[in-house]
DNA sequence: GTCTTGACAATAATGATTACAATCTGATAT
DNA sequence: ATATCAGATTGTAATCATTATTGTCAAGAC
């Protein structure tokens, strides 16, 4: 356990922001001048290998961070690119699985539109950005 | 309508092998020498910008391609890589979603490890590459 | 003190995907 | 047949997230 290792547990605690490798590396920098990417990569290694942290691959852009490890499903709005945590109310099965096959894990995503993305701004309006993780690209 | 793009669109009609970019490249340039990695992002684009084409990202590594539209979950073994489709027995229901929350669509992909990669091989045997898709790298 | 181990930082390398500029093709109009 | 124009193709360069590498450093073991 070193002070960077500590920063990024400390930032991803109870974090709902699924937050990218990027994310979390400009975070600690602002308190932590000297960090490097790659730090912040072995140390999400780590942690996913210690499975202390799910790694969340809604985003086609980059992976998210979720340090939730109750089973879940997520919902991104794919304009604003905000993640959200829900419930997963009936785990689906596998059904027509082949014979012989071991299912490990599961994943379920859904994909949509938030409600201030929804709201569509008046035509020559500038595109406000309301959402707090704004999509990059 | 193009001859490269006839070519893609002939080795996806009813491909069951969710293939990858490369795996369409390496393919087409057989008979099709003189084919760019350009023309099949192009083309895949095309596709899916049409809706004739679903983009799977079970696999980490890169995007595969599937040409079924009928909503399905995807299983994937996380050993040789190989793609199977399922049918969605209960297609699941976003549960707690936000009042105003849009939802678009919605993926469903188990991971696990097939028959033939489940059979440990004897111990100093080199592993047998049985799988139809060998997971690369 | 010296050795070992692992973490850190900086940077280079990888690899899928996208962007771009130049050329080509094919249809249509003239 | 020729000119024109839009879009497709190609080859290559660029992007960008992630991984690998290398040298250095600090803490604990002996």
């Amino acid at each position: 356990m070193t002070p960077q290792r500590a920063a990024i547990l400390r930032l991803l605690d109870g974090n709902k922001r699924h937050p990218s490798a990027e994310d979390i590396y400009a975070r600690i920098k602002r308190k932590f001048s000297g960090m490097s990417f790659a730090t912040v990569y072995n140390t999400l290694q780590s942690l996913l290998s210690a499975g202390k942290l799910a790694e969340v691959r809604i985003d086609s852009k980059r992976s998210r961070f979720d340090p939730g490890l109750k089973p879940h499903s997520h919902l991104m709005c794919v304009h604003c690119g905000a993640i959200l945590d829900l419930p997963l109310s009936r785990p689906p099965l596998p059904a027509g699985k082949p014979a012989g096959f071991r299912v490990l894990r599961c994943n379920v995503e859904f994909y949509g539109v938030c409600r201030d993305c929804g709201r569509k701004p008046a035509a020559g309006a500038k595109r406000r950005t309301i959402c707090a993780t704004e999509k990059k690209k």
